[in-house]
DNA sequence: TTGTAAGCGTTATCAT
DNA sequence: ATGATAACGCTTACAA
């Protein structure tokens, strides 16, 4: 393969020229320009990024790395971040976590070795040691949904609470009392956060969270599914079913229909996240959005600003929104008899 | 950070020496060793990967082309070809090509400058340069899916025509005989070798696909929806269903029960793919899987294999597989009264 | 077994 | 505006 030399040679110039020309940031004579140009078409000449990385010490790359690659919620940041990052002219280098604090040593001990320009990190594990590790380290990090307060690290985060919030009006508003909620792992801040706004709504508009009606899953279609199992069974079931992601949702809403309910006429349910399964389940699941197209965008902005110099908000907080769709309706109280 | 002639410095040893520990392909004296080791671990060392790929001309990272991040199918062999590349000790390098062959072009400028070890290129687009763009090069690349037969590159591709039979012979053994199919983007060719084999399995059987029953969709939700809501209008309507990848089924299920049919009581409804979709939505659908685990891990071994100068089959086809879920039913003539 | 030294293909610095 | 030259941090002949 030809190199900035053959390019060189055949323009009749130094390599710095060359150099000059491919990065148009200082000016070269417009015909030794027009040279230089044609000798890197004739000879096919594409710059050789790894070498260009190793002395500009800049490889152009953000590393991102996720919990868990094959979910509908990371797989649109991946797209979003991916879309983002190649619009800046740099190039993903992906990674899967898969929730494992080991695993996400190793992996980040990876990505410190190929010298990435900055790391988004998406952890759902609060004792995984990696962001203490991080603090060090010269290239700008964004952490995604954590809230530990390593102030040295900049934070993106959901207001996870008002999300629990936005649940629990909009349940309420239907009419429904009796209401229960399939959380996500307990020992997520997150989750514990979103819970805490949802019940602390709850209980201040007068229908409290019965224990029972709080179920932990781990996100899995399979945790909605017996979860909702579980709930059906209860002597006096609950009405609407807010689950912390969608995919739960989903799984709530199957145990349903195979139990000869009708949703929502029966029972309502509601996810969160709003990224690709609400469209596609029947009905479609009224959900919380995250809006994770500003996430994505603002993680790669705020690291390249970094990059940059420039001042840079070093937590930011962002409102989730609902959606509404046909898996929620009025209470069946509120329709029909007294319940 | 600290570079490998700190780490030799404070060893008391050369440069090479400390290479040669790290990488573990030369015998060093075990006690030099151990000194090289302390070394580097108070010296909190990471060799730079950066640098060694300039010099060993492999960034141990492998590049991997799709034209859609989004997607559960894609997603899924993102995941899979992942954990390979990782369990070999390379990274992956991930690419959107938005199913536009101008991007794609420039998707794979940048590749190339980045020195990856191998290219996993699945296109869904036949009219694309790239593939012979890709003729040329060093880099080993193997095609997913594709079928013009540039025998410069490796192939590995699904017998679509086998889907095509498979997912026929399963709605004619339920006893159906109006049968319907939407098929994904016909210009594909991938699409065109699904129908050849449903509809030659059907003629065989002596229930010619009827023109009408036949729909072209572009593999999103909103095709299948739409194709759905055409055939269930047809005077007498189909009694199955088949679409060619899960998200379209998923459609058509909506518009079915949208309409008040029951799936599968009244209309069986079968996808393909068998990527997170089936399982989410209810009834649990019927399927055509893809052995994406084998195909990923068999892409990635192409790779490395080809890298190592082994003899590699330069061509593979795999088999798809009939995966029975909820969606898919004995067909109602066959049930009650006569249709 | 270990050290020396020459690159890998760029870019940055300093001249001119 | 352009050219010579020295890095960047590592690997790898080759020599010892």
């Amino acid at each position: 393969m030809a190199s900035i030399r053959d390019v060189a040679r055949r323009a009749g110039v130094s390599t710095s020229t060359v150099s000059r020309v491919i990065s148009r940031k200082i000016p070269v004579d417009k015909r030794t320009g027009e040279r230089v140009m044609r000798a890197i078409c004739e000879l096919d000449y594409r710059p050789n990024l790894i070498a260009s990385g190793l002395r500009s010490r800049s490889a152009r790359s953000i590393g991102l790395l996720v919990p868990r690659i094959a979910d509908p919620f990371f797989m649109q940041m991946i797209d979003y971040v991916d879309r983002c990052v190649i619009e800046h002219g740099f190039n993903l280098l992906l990674f899967n976590t898969h929730s494992d604090p080991a695993f996400e040593e190793q992996v980040l001990d990876n990505l410190l070795r190929r010298h990435v320009d900055g790391i988004i990190f998406s952890s759902v594990s609060d004792e995984s040691r990696v962001p203490s590790l991080l603090i060090g380290v010269e290239v700008p990090v964004v952490m995604l949904d954590r809230v530990r307060d390593d102030a040295k690290l900049m934070h993106l985060v959901l207001n996870n609470r008002m999300a629990g919030e936005l649940a629990a009006e909009h349940l309420l508003g239907l009419g429904h009392r009796r209401i229960a909620c399939v959380t996500g792992p307990r020992t997520l801040h997150l989750c514990a956060e979103r819970l805490a706004g949802f019940s602390e709504c709850l209980a201040r508009r007068g229908s409290p969270l019965e224990p029972d009606f709080t179920i932990e899953g781990d996100f899995s279609l399979d945790a909605g599914r017996s979860a909702g199992e579980r709930l059906l069974a209860a002597q006096r079931r609950p009405t609407a079913v807010w689950a912390q992601n969608d995919v739960m949702a989903a799984g709530i809403v199957k145990a349903a229909i195979s139990a000869g309910l009708r949703v929502p006429e029966d029972i309502s349910v509601m996810g969160m996240d709003d990224a690709m399964i609400p469209e596609v389940v029947h009905p479609s699941l009224t959900t919380i959005a995250q809006p994770l197209k500003e996430m994505s965008e603002r993680a790669v902005e705020m690291i390249l600003e970094t990059r940059a110099n420039a001042v840079v908000d070093r937590r930011v907080i962002l409102d989730p929104s609902l959606v509404a769709r046909q898996s929620t309706g009025a209470a069946p109280e509120s329709r029909g008899g007294a319940g």
